[in-house]
Parts: structure tokens; C-alpha cells; sequence
DNA sequence: GTCTATAACTTGATAGAC
DNA sequence: GTCTATCAAGTTATAGAC
């Protein structure tokens, strides 16, 4: 094991250059994670962040260039956070799909359902205000959907070849999300499992071995 | 057809009490779908219903309390203008879960993915707030996934006796959430469509009868 | 039930000294 | 780069006449 600290203490790690810069970083992204961009003020990150006015308006002339930032560290954590240490405890590639969408299912039954995914928490929110940050939401579901997408090809012939493993790629984010979503509104994992359940049977069909994989 | 007006003029049209209160409802409704709860004020909200504050306190003490209201209208509005017109359209019941998921995809291409589901826009950003709204969210979800639900369990054998109903209901609800976070954060539908054709060739493995339902 | 006026406070952002 | 002081506008919500 040796990767217990869950991602938020580890991410708070990581992320955590002691400048000013990086410390309103650091505050900016755990508010927005946990209260959303709107209903954070400006003066909430100030005070978490132990920072004055002046110091963030003269690195972040505007509040949503924070976010652009906040969204650009989330893409630098995703493989040594999130992808790395799945892959570490799971060397089998399609259980290091299923290990990832495990990484959020801790988060979501540590946090008690309050945070979920970091992105589609923003996504919802943010994909229609300015196109930077819309971008910034999209380059971290396609770092996601890659480090998925790997897997899927690693495993060669596996899967059958008319496996498209972009798409299922795809298939794995959507449940994950959606999952996420769910479970944070009924404050129940079932729905989450219920996906990866799902999921877990659908890809176990697409192998081409029949005996491999059945839970 | 005969239904082709899309959700939201049809939404408008039933919620459609033209008083005072049923007007605050409606405006809200459609402020928050596109901005959200947070950036949308009250002074908006006001505006766009032409009503006065004074008026609006009356009927809705907090701003939450309209948000309380707006969820009801949803979970209202949920049959008579997402499932039954889709129903009227197709009656197999396994096409007729497709329906519905269709209805998703053309909202989001009319409204070029600024309109997704109206649900899952509120999910995110309040589930975390007070639990009268976190209830109304999951009741919302609930009567949508009821009626998926309803549509496997009135297949009766097509679907293989192991086939868990209820869950594969939930996996519909989670790819179409999960879908409509990704479009529109790309931008595309292309991620959307990977969810729902994913989800047929599921579907179809679990029919009993091997030839149907195959793309 | 609806009107106007406004209270009480918070918001994002700036100015200018150091 | 960082500090304090502050602005102008916006926020939710209320008071009291009609």
C-alpha cells in the first residue's frame, strides 16, 4: 500500500510550493471543490490562504484567472496524484481502470459525499462562462480519458478487436461522473457501485476469453 | 410527433400559470438552468418575471425557497413533458428508454450544449446545501430513474432473468448525466452519443433473444 | 398581495505607499 | 511583491404604505 493519505491531503502535498502564488493556489482550489467558483468569495480565499488583497490581484488580475489556475494544477496533479499510485497497487490494465474509479469512491464515502470529482464539480458550473475555462475543464477530461484509454490498449488482444477503446474510454468517464453525481444527491455509494458494477459486466462481455473476468 | 417543440417552450407553456407566483417560478427556473443558482440574483430573477421584490419575499421568504419551488415544478413537469411524449412516440419499452436519452441529446444540440439536463446542473452546485434542496434533487432523480425502471421491468423475458431491473436503471441515469457533462464541457456530441450506443450493445447482451436489438 | 424605498452587508477590484 | 485602505456596485432581505 504505502498511498493511503487519501488525494486531498496528498494533492494539498504536491501542489504545495509555499509562495504566495502557490498558497492562494492551494486555498482557491479547496474552496472551489467544496463550495463551488460563485459561492466563494474572494476575500474566503484571501483569509485560507493567509494572503492580501494586493499580492492575488497582482498574480490573478481577475477571479476566473484563479480558476484557469486552479483547473491547470488539477491537469499537473492528475498522473502523480490520481493515475500513478492506482497503477502502483494494480498492474493489470483493465484493474487499473477499475482501481481509478476505486480512488473516487474512497473520496466520496471519506468526504461523507461532499466532494466527488474536482472537475465535473467545475464542469456543470463553469462550461459556459469564458472558453479558457471551458477549455481548462476539457484538457482535464481528455488527461482522464487518455490514462484510461491506455489501459484499454495495453491489453491488446484481450478485448475483441472491434472494441472501440476510445469510446469505452469514454463510457469509463461518463460512469464515472455520473456515478459521482448520484451518489453525492442520494448521500448513498449505491449508485456509484451500481455503474461500476455495470460497466465491470459490460467490459467483462467484450474479452475474449469468457472465463476471464466474471465477478 | 406533434411534440416537436422542445422541452423548454413546452415547459413554459405548462408551468404556464400566468400569476404572480407561478410567473417568479418560471423565470427562476429558467435563470438558474442557464446561470445557475449562485449567479443568478434576485434582482435577475425579478426582472425577468416583472415582479417586485416585496412581492417575491411574499411567497418565497429565502432565495432557497424558490429554488425549493423550482425543483417541485421539475419533478412536476417530469412526465407530462419528458416521458409521456416520448412514450407517445415509441412503444417498445426498451426503445423508449432511447427516446428519452434522445430528448437529452436534442436539447443539448439546440441550445448548442448551453442546456443539459436541468437537474444535474443543480446537483453539483447545491447538494451540499441545505437538505430540503438536496432532497428535492434526489426526488427529481428518483422519478426520472422510476420510469426507466418501469420500462425494463415491463420487457418482462426479452431481458435475461439475472438482469437487475433497478440497477440497470440507475446505470441509464448515470450514462446519461455522465454524458451530458462531457458534451458540455467539449463542446461535442460525441461523447454523449459514445454513452448511449455503449449502452445499447450492454442492453442488447443481456436481451434473451441473441438476433434482436443488434446495430 | 403588491408597491417603493432602503437597510445592512458583501462583492470583485483598485490606489498608492512601502 | 506586499501592505492597508477603500471604492463603487451589487447582494439578500425588510419596512411600511396602499
Amino acid at each position: 500500500m504505502g498511498d493511503e493519505k487519501g488525494l486531498e491531503a496528498k494533492a494539498g502535498e504536491l501542489a504545495g510550493d509555499h509562495s504566495t502564488k502557490g498558497r492562494l493556489i492551494e486555498a482557491a482550489r479547496e474552496l472551489f471543490l467544496t463550495q463551488g467558483f460563485e459561492k466563494t468569495s474572494v476575500k474566503d480565499i484571501l483569509k485560507q490562504a493567509g494572503v492580501n488583497s494586493g499580492s492575488l490581484y497582482y498574480f490573478f488580475p481577475k477571479k476566473e484567472d484563479l480558476l484557469v489556475a486552479v483547473l491547470d494544477e488539477y491537469k499537473a496533479l492528475l498522473w502523480p496524484v490520481v493515475i500513478e499510485p492506482a497503477f502502483q497497487r494494480v498492474s493489470d490494465p483493465i484493474e487499473r481502470v477499475f482501481e481509478i474509479l476505486k480512488g473516487y469512491r474512497q473520496m466520496l464515502e471519506m468526504t461523507g459525499f461532499t466532494h466527488g470529482c474536482p472537475i465535473g464539480n467545475l464542469a456543470l458550473e463553469m462550461c459556459t462562462r469564458s472558453d479558457v475555462v471551458r477549455q481548462g475543464i476539457a484538457d482535464n477530461f481528455e488527461g482522464w480519458r487518455l490514462a484510461i484509454r491506455r489501459c484499454f490498449e495495453e491489453v491488446g488482444a484481450r478485448l475483441h478487436d472491434y472494441v472501440d477503446r476510445d469510446k469505452l474510454a469514454t463510457f469509463v468517464l461518463t460512469t464515472m461522473e455520473g456515478g459521482v453525481m448520484l451518489a453525492r444527491s442520494y448521500r448513498r455509494i449505491e449508485p456509484f457501485d451500481a455503474g461500476v458494477d455495470m460497466l465491470r459486466r459490460y467490459i467483462s462481455q467484450l474479452l475474449t476469453d469468457p472465463d476471464e473476468g466474471v465477478a
